[in-house]
RNA sequence: GCGCCCAUAGCUCAGCUGGAUAGAGCGCCGGACUUCGAAUCCGUAGGUCGCAGGUUCGAAUCCUGCUGGGCGUACCA
């Protein structure tokens, strides 16, 4: 309850300068000394002040002059204080607080959490990142996971938010599935195939690759395609707009699917001259060189680093002239003050470079560019290898999912309940899929057990769900029974108990978690808050009766701390992407 | 070689930025549905927080050095 934290710390740190005083000791820098921690267990009260950093000055142990200060402090309209050991711990006064959080929470309309701070800021990220040559991938789920909720997260926290994707339009991989498709492709299309765009196209992409070992000319022929591409030659690029349509709609499926969406699309294709203009004009000015092989190159040994290659000897550009490009072109497009890149921690380096180039360029909002760099995801046998086959497909993954949830749907006999079924499926699939993703610290490595990992028991997304559709359904019986289910006015004294004070507190701190995902940039915050809140609650709901009690008062003020519950359940499901459901 | 990152229960992960006895889920074993939805709840077992030093009243958390793993260090993207 960091919330009345600051009030505590000024009435301690006033006893502990009186004390001073009396005694002819200097004291400074208590308030800052001051840090509130939570008791370990509940009983104990709810902010527990270590005195040990003044047991020195003072020339007394600190279990001593914890209760020296917690005789003085007394009891006060807002709470009372105790001494344990080395501690002053300080207890609420629980039902004010109790009907104040209970109605800042029931009043808030679908908002709890949200907050202002970072009102005013322009915020854009980047993330997915796909290549137009093949379908997504799990390492894509991630990304999309992270970039969707941290999007929403500055959102609740009141920022202006733009997101946009970079489509890996162009380059050497693109032309193999286009020469593979010319090939063997026979004029297929996803209409004619019934196949999925974007695995169509991916298709032809391995299909090169077989290819390539029997015809070792096969890479030449790809590389003829790219120049004569880069050239405009008609054929080719009618070609590459086609193929690359049928990818877009394939993987714009995908997003669909997933809740995922963008505000703006940047191609890859239309930025690359962009950058290499702002690398011939860095070359003009001196801060690049033409190294003696003819590349242009940047010198980084300002910063510890090596030099880097800008534009190939052939003039042609490399993959990170592009970014230079698009940075360049957002910042235009919609000034941002501050720009997320969402990719994988196998970037780290070039995320390193580009920014130290931007800066060089001059750019000052080049300051204002941030790498949100995540692990990735990998197999109990390690990495995901496309050579291998062992990459795992979105599209299949989501499908295999639903159909499992349906089993499940069925085998509870659900399925006249819920009406559609595979819609409910599908929502439950996201929420397991989601939550998987996104209950990990981004920056860390993550193992997906394919046959164990997305489990729809325990500590999972549908768990959340369940524990929301479950509220819902005694939200409908309440309604039947013609209880006023709108009140926001509660008798805190009713919801003094543990549990109950227990559940308030994590609603009261539910701002500060969504404050500090903002900061950190890290959804798994948010993840973690809502399965702490769903299990202490159904723990809650499971031992005391709530409807079902003799007490209609006390029935109703139960009633009311549970909406309060799934008021924060239903935002927080917003934020990490997890579908709500009423039934399931 | 050099640089960055990671290491916590059998497995997958938390640990609120230095505080009291390191927590969940899965799995194992054992309980709870004539009662608000059992996708639930309760209990048992399971730890030298990779190793060794250091800072501190106090370290899983901070600093140093090792060990093990990942990634990067391309005129690939």
């Amino acid at each position: 309850m960091a919330d009345w934290n600051g009030e505590w710390v000024k009435q301690i740190a006033e006893t502990l300068k009186i004390l001073a005083s009396e005694k002819n000791i200097e004291l400074n820098g208590a308030e800052a000394r001051l840090k509130g921690a939570r008791p370990p267990k509940a009983d104990m009260g709810d902010i527990a002040f270590p005195l040990f950093p003044f047991a020195k000055e003072f020339r007394m142990a600190p279990p001593q002059l914890a209760s020296e200060v917690a005789s003085r402090l007394g009891e006060s309209s807002h709470g009372r204080v105790e001494a344990a050991g080395p501690y002053v711990n300080v207890f609420l006064k629980r039902e004010n607080i109790v009907s104040e959080t209970l109605k800042n929470v029931l009043t808030s309309q679908g908002t709890w959490g949200n907050n202002d701070s970072l009102k005013g800021r322009k915020i854009m990220i980047e993330f997915s990142s796909p290549n137009t040559n093949k379908p997504l991938h799990l390492g894509h789920l991630r990304n999309d996971a992270l970039g969707e909720s941290s999007a929403r997260i500055l959102k609740a926290n009141g920022a202006d938010v733009q997101k946009v994707i970079l489509v890996n339009d162009r380059g050497v991989h693109i032309c193999k599935s286009m020469l593979a498709y010319k090939k063997f492709g026979q004029g297929d299309t996803p209409e004619s195939t019934g196949i999925k765009g974007d695995r169509l196209v991916g298709d032809y992409y391995v299909k090169f690759a077989q290819w390539a070992k029997e015809d070792d000319t096969a890479e030449k022929q790809a590389q003829e395609m790219l120049q004569k591409w880069e050239a405009g030659d008609e054929e080719v690029r009618k070609l590459w707009e086609t193929m690359n349509k049928w990818t877009l709609d394939g993987i714009g499926e995908t997003y669909r699917k997933t809740n995922v969406s963008f505000d703006k699309y940047y191609y890859e294709s239309q930025l690359y001259k962009l950058g290499k203009e702002n690398i011939l004009k860095g070359l003009e000015k001196g801060i690049f060189y033409k190294d003696e092989d003819g590349s242009t190159r940047v010198d980084m040994s300002e910063i510890g680093l090596d030099t880097k290659v800008l534009l190939r000897s052939d003039g042609t550009s490399v993959y990170i002239t592009q970014d230079i490009g698009t940075a360049i072109s957002r910042q235009n497009d919609w000034p941002f003050d501050q720009l997320i890149y969402v990719v994988g921690n196998e970037q780290d380096y070039h995320f390193q470079v580009l920014f130290y180039i931007l800066k060089k360029l001059g750019y000052q909002w080049a300051e204002d560019l941030y790498h949100l760099s995540y692990g990735m995801v990998n197999l109990p046998d390690g990495k995901m290898k496309s050579r291998e086959g062992t990459v795992v497909d979105a599209d299949d993954l989501i499908a295999n999912l639903s159909d499992l949830a349906l089993e499940e749907i069925r085998a509870k006999g659900r399925e006249e309940e819920v009406e559609d079924a595979r819609a409910t499926a599908d929502a439950v699939t996201l929420a397991a899929l989601h939550y998987y993703l996104l209950q990990v610290t981004p920056k860390k490595d993550m193992v997906f057990n394919p046959k164990e990992s997305l489990s729809f028991n325990g500590n999972t997304g549908p768990y959340l769900q369940y524990m929301a559709a479950r509220i819902c359904s005694m939200e409908r019986k309440a309604r039947e029974m013609g209880w006023n289910t709108e009140d926001s006015q509660v008798d805190g004294t009713l919801l003094t108990a543990d549990e109950e004070w227990e559940l308030v507190g994590i609603l009261a701190d539910f701002p500060r978690v969504v404050e500090q995902a903002g900061k950190d940039h890290n959804p798994s915050l948010i993840a973690a808050a809502l399965y702490n809140g769903a299990k202490v609650f159904s723990r809650y709901y499971h031992d005391n009766p709530i409807l079902n009690n003799e007490n209609t008062t006390l029935a109703k003020a139960r009633l009311q701390l549970s909406l309060a519950v799934l008021e924060m359940l239903k935002n927080g499901f917003d934020l990490i992407n997890i579908p709500f459901l009423a039934k399931m």
